[in-house]
RNA sequence: GGAGAGGUGGCCGAGUUGGUUGAAGGCGCUCGACUCGAAAUCGAGUAGGCAAGUGAGAGCUUGCCUCGUGGGUUCGAAUCCCACCCUCUCCGCCA
């Protein structure tokens, strides 16, 4: 949600701000015209009620001195009536009002590329090189499926397609993977771990911006239980209406958490292997900043995330989001792009943004800074790193001719000293 | 799921014969005094949201709303009534 007494005086900066990230004027013109109509019934309800209240006093004062009120409450009666209707009005006219504003996106940051799509991303680094193979490098699921860790069939069987079964030494990657992640973000980075539900209520899909715009995207459960397609859902929440110290911040949280998305309108993209599915883990890294910090918070988040690549041995390249490809929520986004042998291209593994206080004036999250001002934190995170894409990364990475796959250095305490995948069949 | 207790400001905690109580007191925090400095002590200040006015601005002034949430009763509710949510204790069930 964006600062609403600031957009109102700044209508032309926010109208040229959404064009550059393709969304559509009329809502802003729409919620204008409904704030303009709050305004003038809010002004004209506060009178009367002051008026009212008054009268009210002046009932108890006159019953202490013994005269009667009964012309008071005749006049009092008659404004009553009048506020009754007026303040249902404006009851219904703030419900859509906050109803539209939800559902006006987050602006970009100035140092964010202005573009229309995904091809006008700028990259921003590169690092590694990819490996020059001396046969032709085959994609993941085949080599999952010839080590027997992949299983599809059994996946689309006992759930859907985008569902996948790890096995024996398949699911012990993932579980390494994601250990190493964790230890790495709590033993070198400083980040908390939190463990929080993958379950969540409408309210709290609200704050961090999945709903209502988002409602096809999720799995929804009974008893308003939304299954969360990404852990910055609950742990950013975590704080939601509370008002934190100045001195604590920034809060640095990694959370482990499987994520899940309905991926509906992606038909027929990335319908092989791992890339794209309904469940997979991921190790999310958030950050509750300080509004002066938040955009050096972000690039050490960044680097954070690189890390993991950097450690793994995977060949990356960073990309900044420009305008049109921006989240909703987002004000700036690094991508993490790996290197997919397979595919001869990089594919993002990791995305990392600082939403400045858009969610935290969604969920209300705020800090107490050393004059005594309340003011809305900065909420951050981004993926360190989605483990499934990871392991299908590695897979492809370090293939070997004859269908092994070389376990990392740093992933093989992790896998009691397990260095090589062998397909069981030979 | 059943029975009982409870939800008040950053925190703790008063406040149920409805009426200057948006809220005593304490802690914390800010400023000031004392001090070379600090501690201790003393004094002052300290909820949030929305709207209007004023100011270049930090801010200041006024009104409205908010004592879990939403309704209701009443001229007037933190205080009375109803529904829902959450926490705690006991019982049931359960990994």
């Amino acid at each position: 949600m964006l600062d609403w007494k600031w957009v109102r005086e700044n209508k032309d900066f926010v109208r040229r701000a959404l064009e550059t990230r393709n969304s559509s004027p009329e809502l802003l013109e729409e919620i204008l015209a409904v704030d303009e109509k709050r305004r003038g019934l809010q002004r004209e309800v506060d009178e009367l009620k002051a008026k009212k209240n008054q009268l009210s006093k002046n009932v108890g004062a006159c019953k202490k001195e013994g005269k009667d009120p009964a012309p008071l409450l005749r006049e009092i009666e008659g404004i009553a009536v009048t506020i009754e209707k007026l303040d249902r009005e404006l009851k219904e006219i703030e419900k859509i009002w906050e109803e539209k504003l939800l559902f006006l996106p987050n602006l970009p940051h100035h140092t964010v590329p202005v573009g229309r799509s995904e091809e006008e991303n700028v990259e921003v680094r590169r690092w590694g090189e990819p490996r020059r193979f001396d046969f032709s490098p085959r994609p993941h699921w085949e080599i999952g499926e010839e080590l027997g860790i992949l299983d599809f069939e059994r996946g689309a069987k006992v759930a859907s397609s985008r569902f996948t079964v790890l096995w024996g030494q398949g699911a012990l990657l993932e579980r390494a993977l994601i250990n190493f992640m964790l230890d790495l973000h709590t033993e070198q980075h400083g980040y908390k771990e939190v463990f929080p539900p993958f379950l969540v209520n409408t309210k709290t899909m609200i704050g961090t911006g999945q709903l209502p715009k988002f409602y096809e995207d999720l799995y929804h459960c009974q008893d308003d239980l939304h299954l969360i397609p990404t852990a910055e859902v609950p742990v950013t929440n975590l704080h939601a209406g509370e008002i934190l110290e100045e001195e604590d911040l920034p809060l640095s949280y990694v959370a482990y958490t499987a994520c899940f998305r309905r991926e509906a309108g992606s038909y027929g993209k990335d319908v092989r292997g791992l890339i794209r599915q309904h469940q997979f883990n991921k190790v999310e890294l958030l950050k509750f900043a300080h509004p002066e910090s938040s955009y050096e918070e972000l690039e050490s988040l960044v680097h954070d995330a690189e890390m993991v690549l950097q450690l793994l041995g995977l060949p990356y390249r960073v990309v900044a989001l420009c305008t049109g490809d921006l989240g909703f929520a987002a004000a700036k986004t690094y991508d993490l792009e790996v290197w997919l042998p397979s595919q001869g291209r990089y594919r993002e593994i990791s995305s990392c943004s600082n939403f400045e206080d858009f969610q935290a004036r969604r969920a209300n999250i705020r800090f107490r800074s050393a004059s005594g001002k309340v003011a809305y934190v900065h909420t951050l995170n981004g993926s360190g790193v989605a483990v499934g894409r990871t392991l299908l990364a590695i897979l492809e990475n370090y293939q070997e001719k004859d269908g092994t796959v070389v376990i990392p250095e740093v992933l093989r305490r992790y896998m009691h000293g397990l260095e090589l995948l062998i397909p069981s069949v030979r």
